[in-house]
DNA sequence: ACCGTGGTTAGCTTTC
DNA sequence: GAAAGCTAACCACGGT
């Protein structure tokens, strides 16, 4: 079995190759799901690792990575704490008439 | 930079804004990395978020989430596991002396 | 018990040795447990240890440990797909109402 | 290639099968660590699901697994402290002829 | 003796 | 709210 993946085995028995071919059709849609998301989680990977490249460079630039994924941390609950505290604002304005 | 830690430098907050100052300059550079790896981060989280947005479309078109998480999966195991072959087969191959 | 956390039985150090006592009869059963789990670990930590031996008595016997790991993680990884193969598998049929 | 693990191919290119064949021999050494380490690393996966196992009936008793492993954590330092005092003991007995 | 790598474990997110 | 899957921190091993 040289496909990769199997799964088209698993979508119709009879009738492949036919256009208008329900389960063919349906088949064609789902694997053009699959290599969106393939696609979007090789980017994603890719990222991840441009990342730790980063942080390998600041490595080898005298910083301690540990300490500044702490840090990166912090930032990020600091961020999400400022979003709370807007939406939180909001929330008064609003109950308060400030539109 | 012999000190493993570049953390000392923080501590210092005189002399700032100097040419050549050890510390400012330490701490420039130790920004700028943040905002590369806090840049990246954003995007890697786009991009989690358009992969779960292709799930819900799959979703609403009649797919199964739960099997399709289960086909990527199986999908990566695959190439994992030919990368770890063609790896091993490198192993061999230098081990033996066939460079 | 409703308190998410049992840490406040261990504040209180009256009444102790009482037929009954909550906090006491709480302790003695996560001590237990405790007991239980140190058990386990030093016998995993004994079968690290033989696997660390064999990989030596390999290596003394003019075998790679290197090239050794990788083959094990191979195997690892096929018993892997395999499994996540069936799940797969069962997955599609109940999709499916093959039970 | 039904082998799962492929490793047989790369011992010996010839004369397999006969008794006191240097590649075979060695072959079925390194078989035989291998054999020996996979299962080990069996059992060393069944106690790791045991002590999961052993947290899980700790949580639905009421306790908190996350400051169980805490507490473990602490435990197995003071054990290897104490190891080290006694070493440490042991060191200036014979360094003042105490055998 | 140190560094880099790989494996293990714990915490977090997301799903059901 | 529990369970699972994913991600990131930690740790230990092997190599240099």
């Amino acid at each position: 079995m040289s496909n990769p993946s199997n799964i088209a085995e698993f979508k119709s028995d009879s009738a492949e190759g036919e256009a208008g071919d329900v389960a063919g059709v349906a088949g064609k849609r789902l694997l053009s799901f699959f290599d969106r998301i393939e696609r979007l989680e090789e980017e994603k990977s890719a990222l991840a690792e441009d990342i730790k490249d980063v942080y390998a460079e600041a490595k080898s630039a005298g910083f301690e990575v540990k300490i500044m994924r702490r840090v990166m941390k912090l930032r990020k609950m600091e961020v999400e704490k400022r979003q709370e505290e807007d939406e939180l604002l909001s929330l008064y304005m609003s109950a308060i008439g400030m539109v």
